[in-house]
DNA sequence: ATCCGAATGAGACTCAATCTCAAAAAGGGA
DNA sequence: TCCCTTTTTGAGATTGAGTCTCATTCGGAT
């Protein structure tokens, strides 16, 4: 919502060669301004409840927009409906989800991350990105 | 498609409360007989091909029983369809997905496993499954 | 061989996501 | 500011994997 962040917004559209409207800001202001993980209806419904009349069709095209261009992450949590978040500059992490609660837990651990690039280059690879996500649930006290 | 397996299906069958019909035993045997990673509608159509007469229904109905008791492992690639592998007595493994070919190439890596079993507990949990899918590129000689 | 509850299958249905295309809006030029 | 061309939007249709329905068929215990 704050200046920096719409101007390059605003940025990353020109070099899609896509226009700046009302819809696609307020996608991105949705996103952005709630850092959980949330699915398309709930964006599109959000967006919707602020006053913006907003399409689903133009939220998940101005997702891929974003997922594109790396300031949204996609996860698929495998019930079949996608979640986003905001990338803004924070680091990478992935994704521990509890079978009990549903609660998704966000971590980060670098020996993981260089793992993962070893054992693509020992096969022959070059490590792209990857889905990593720890069902779990809570141990017993 | 050897006897020691059959026996093996009908047990699980038996102690799942279920009957023991040609359908089901088409639909193992065609999982079973590739160690491809295969989709719902590929191995619908390979046991019609093989002239038994089954639906959809039971072949989707089918494998969720044989996931359930782990003859088959089912794995989200991320495109909407799940594929589906026999699971035999072979030892865990993940996946990698070389996104200019498709091609699916299995790794298992003690270090990795053991981590994440490590970082479940740091957090208060329990690790149940995972998954984990590198998308990788060939490497540039 | 009979019988009854379980299994099957054709097709309806679900639901996230994508597509269609007429109407509306953006934004550059004058 | 007003035009004009091109892009975007949105309501609703469509897609496609997977699930559900329920009348009919089948398994298998007795």
């Amino acid at each position: 919502m704050n200046d920096s962040t719409i101007q390059n917004f605003k940025e990353i559209l020109r070099k899609e060669g896509l226009r700046y409207t009302k819809q696609r800001q307020a996608v991105w202001d949705e996103i952005q301004n709630s850092q959980e993980h949330r699915d398309a209806e709930d964006i599109y419904m959000s967006i919707r409840n602020n006053g913006v009349n907003v399409s689903r069709a133009t939220v998940y095209r101005t997702i891929d927009v974003l997922v594109k261009n790396r300031m949204v992450r996609k996860m698929d949590v495998g019930d079949g409906r996608n979640r986003y978040e905001p990338r803004l500059d924070d680091a990478h992490h992935d994704h521990m989800i509890c079978i009990e609660t549903g609660k998704i837990i966000e971590f980060y651990n670098e020996e993981l991350e260089d793992l993962q690039e070893k054992i693509a280059e020992e096969n022959g690879y070059m490590l792209v990105r990857h889905i990593h996500q720890l069902f779990v649930k809570p141990l017993k006290k």
